[in-house]
DNA sequence: TATAACCATGTCGAATATGACATATGCTGA
DNA sequence: TCAGCATATGTCATATTCGACATGGTTATA
């Protein structure tokens, strides 16, 4: 399996259940991977809205222009650490990323 | 200070003796703790919930017992990607995770 | 006592994520 | 046109995280 393939495919307009139909991930991995989509967006956007830069934003988390742009294209290099830190660097605060963040889990187990 | 938390910060490799050295954390470093911690709790709040020994998450997650008892001792070695991973194979809910989170204690912004 | 189940903690080689760097592309204003 | 800035992408040595294993402590049951 081809986890830079995420990214096209959703580019593409492929939905959760599908891509993780194709790409045979297990219900929690598929999951895990929804929650860094959706984390990863809201980096790019609360970057933009802050009018930072990549290497702006990469001099506060201490790491490099291209890592933030991993982080944003969704690179499967990239941990949710990084990309958590990254979103509160980018000025959110922790109630937006919890909020973010349970907003994809299930509903019900 | 919540000694089980001191704990926390200890094993994330912060000394959590002086004021003036927990200053030194950013914003964004301390909300980082903060979250794993909720999420670390909430792993084992579901864990129990669901009457599952740490063996029995570890084989959901094709991990080992230990390194399910590190995730929720809050071991520094364990990456935000284990804990959501061991999360989600514990079958927690939104609902149930937010909880989490609200039983922390209110930090501003 | 003894046996078993469960959990905590330390260690270690292997696997993975990291920042840094090179370089390419795209866009904008002079 | 072209210089400059922002972003994308590949590579690589190093740092971090991994599962596995060993071992000890606690509790319960017989």
């Amino acid at each position: 399996m081809n986890p830079k393939k995420l990214k096209h495919l959703r580019a593409a307009g492929w939905q959760a259940g599908s891509a993780k139909e194709f790409l045979q991930l297990s219900e929690g991995e598929a999951a895990l991977v929804e929650i860094k989509l959706a984390l990863t967006d809201a980096v790019r956007q609360a970057r933009i809205k802050r009018k930072l830069s990549q290497s702006e934003l990469a001099l506060r988390i201490k790491s490099s222009q291209s890592r933030v742009a991993k982080i944003e294209a969704g690179d499967a290099s990239v941990s949710l650490d990084l990309i958590v830190r990254a979103l509160l660097a980018a000025g959110a605060t922790r109630k937006e990323v919890q909020q973010t963040f349970t907003s994809m889990l299930p509903v019900a187990a």
